[in-house]
DNA sequence: TGTACATCAGTGAACGCGCGTTCACTGATGTAC
DNA sequence: TGTACATCAGTGAACGCGCGTTCACTGATGTAC
């Protein structure tokens, strides 16, 4: 279990091993402020103060942590729509693999939702708050789906999205609650949203929880 | 600053003042697992171990000050729907004093709703999670209504309940969003789930935020 | 081909702090006789 | 009316632990001359 140094040059392999600990500690609890600097470097088999060597803070590193998780989930979402599907499917499949991110990875979503954001140096006013890509694109999906006359499509997507996230937020927080499956409720959801039916054909029966 | 002892027969009363530090304190951190037992003896001016007189442990301590704010949340919520008014307007005060109560009282919102329960030594598989009795009101409220034929009235307050939680949650911990006025997209929302204009009329431009 | 030096990738001891928990203690007030 | 004792409402010192942060240090590998 001895470590051995990394070869001249390569000292960022460190740097990824701890964003790495760091996240599976963060997705573990849930809780951005509950992980350690010497939690971290215990996990990862080093002296607490190599931690120094790559952060100057717990904070820029659980931020680190952070966007990495951000990403895994635009990607996600993204992926879901992938392919030429009617603009109403891709909403629905979009807002179902949302969900499906949240509750296969609850730590996580709740640091990245319900967790302060890291306090760094910056101001952090001018870069806009995480996740807002991934609402922006949920926006624009239902744009596309052509929701009903007078509705205002901004409306419809914040709802919508405070839907989803209520979901799985009281889903995670609330396990013994006698949920209907998921999917179900969150095609029916997006069916109110851009008043219409969805179709809740194939794909449904398949990939409900 | 002397801290005088209470009168013999009076001990309860260090009891009741520790409970309040400790709901102060939960209520301005948002997280149970801040608050510590040291923490809210030197909130309340004794000694760390007078806590041991009146709790075995501090998650005994948070329980019973989270089960204050539940029932504060319900005192609330009930008192909404006060008077004999049609249960579509019952239902939509009481929405409004839900989001209200969280959004006037964020802290004690996420410590009810998105902390973890505490650890008591009990099963605790017998007795439902707190918050419940809301839920529970919110569905009575919504099946008077005379929600539209077809749909299941639990799914209904299941969705209702989401999105409220969501409107909330997410109004929270991303303060920085363009969100609209939070009256009007619980309007929307309820408006949604009952399938019929609730009336926006005399309350809504007074109390909106 | 040697050798002095610089750089890189870390380590380890030590600091002061707050934490939960234990233990023996204090000192005022009531009560039995 | 006295006085010994029990009870109540707390206190204070001490423990071992994990925390962030500092400081000086190690030891292998490259590089300039």
């Amino acid at each position: 279990m001895e470590r051995q140094r990394n070869p001249r040059g390569q000292g960022d392999r460190l740097r990824t091993e701890i964003v790495q600990a760091a996240s599976i500690m963060l997705a573990a609890s849930g809780d951005a402020g509950q992980i350690t600097l010497r939690g971290v470097a215990k996990q990862v088999g080093i002296a607490a103060t190599s931690v120094y060597l790559h952060f100057p803070d717990v904070a820029h590193l659980v931020a680190e942590a952070m966007a990495g998780f951000f990403g895994e989930l635009e990607r996600a979402v993204a992926a879901a729509g992938a392919g030429d599907e009617a603009p109403a499917a891709v909403l629905r499949l979009r807002c179902r693999a949302f969900c499906r991110f949240a509750t296969d990875h609850p730590g996580e979503y709740r640091v990245m939702f319900e967790s302060a954001q890291p306090d760094l140096g910056t101001s952090a006013d001018f870069a806009d708050s995480p996740g807002r890509p991934v609402f922006e694109s949920l926006a624009r999906d239902i744009a596309r789906c052509g929701p009903p006359a007078g509705a205002d499509p901004f409306r419809l997507a914040v709802r919508l999205w405070a839907t989803l996230h209520g979901l799985v937020s009281l889903r995670i927080h609330r396990p013994r609650f006698p949920w209907p499956p998921l999917d179900e409720l969150v095609d029916e959801a997006v069916k109110a949203a851009i008043g219409q039916a969805v179709g809740a054909g194939a794909g449904s029966a398949g990939t409900a929880k």
